[in-house]
DNA sequence: ACCTGAACACCGTTCAAGT
DNA sequence: ACCTGAACACCGTTCAAGT
């Protein structure tokens, strides 16, 4: 039966998952939907096209859903900590590796806007955490640069370190630390 | 005159800074050396091989020759500001950049590897940095994470955050934040 | 020893032709 | 509307042949 733009895309992004935007490759995905290449290009004008809109789907469910879940937590510490494990939970399933892929595909230019985006959207939301906690505008901002460059690290260490196994232990132990640092008083 | 291994290699280590490892493409590189695609099959078996010898060259010069001129300074604060500020000050030079285009082609095998074995180093040196402090195993291995996380998220912000323009005052006021974060007694 | 040039495979892209 | 199959360009790789 025919193909839709979505079967697609979500091929595109298992592909994102397992090896980055490089991974995308027309000739490989349309054997495993068994299909030619010509028809892929019935539906998109190129590859990019295909890169963008999985792109798309991601930032969405994997930045602004999550954020629009937390904003309706009063407690700021407690939302810094909620937003940590969500983000640090899923690593083992899809939007984790995605986001753990993307990550690692900055070269490609498709990524990068997207990828910027996605950094500026999380980036506010830390330092509306660190506001609320009575921390000054500049201050606010130099933690969340360094409170998501802790997020980023515990990916990045999980990918390169060759640590698949990370135990939850470990995970809540990095958190915990994590937490600690940032929100102490000065 | 005939080209060496050197030449190539060099050549290489140009094109992972400009756009990771994806971006060493032999028949763009003998162009620009001026040779063509049958003349860097000679000098190596194949692409693979000229990238890991990049890597190579890369790991003892962006690492190792560090943690070696770090080695001798006594007081562990110290040691933690200067390999903090040594490793984020050639962020525009070739080993800043080739340093964050490596950190955004782990999905290359080649890579991979290379890059888990230098993290091990860092992290080591961050560890002891801590230990010399006065702190337990444990915490230090967890400080030394969080520190690195740090060290990286400054690369990734600077590169898929768009901002090339971070001046040394913004710069240094990361580092300052980092620092009294890491070093703040528990 | 060092290199060229032609050849082939693989994947991106196009397009005429099929249902 | 949706897809096939053949064609071409680009880059990795091989290799016989040149100096």
């Amino acid at each position: 039966m025919a193909l839709s733009r979505a079967d697609w895309t979500r091929a595109a992004l298992l592909a994102i998952a397992e090896g980055g935007t490089g991974a995308v490759a027309v000739e490989p995905l349309a054997s495993r939907l068994g299909a030619t290449k010509g028809s892929f290009y019935w539906h998109f004008r190129d590859r990019r096209e295909l890169v963008a809109e999985a792109l798309a789907v991601w930032e969405r469910e994997a930045t602004d859903a999550i954020i629009a879940r937390l904003e309706g937590v009063s407690d700021p510490v407690e939302r810094l900590r909620e937003v940590l494990s969500a983000a640090m939970e899923d690593e083992d399933d899809a939007d984790g590796s995605i986001d753990a892929a993307l990550l690692a595909s900055t070269h490609d230019p498709v990524v990068a806007p997207v990828v910027q985006r996605v950094q500026q959207k999380r980036l506010a939301f830390l330092e509306a955490c660190f506001r609320d906690m009575g921390l000054p505008r500049g201050e606010a901002r130099d933690r969340a640069r360094i409170g998501y460059s802790i997020y980023l690290g515990w990916f990045r260490q999980l990918q390169a370190g060759g640590r698949t196994d990370a135990s939850a232990r470990e995970r809540a132990a990095y958190q915990r630390v994590a937490i600690d640092l940032l929100t102490r008083p000065r």
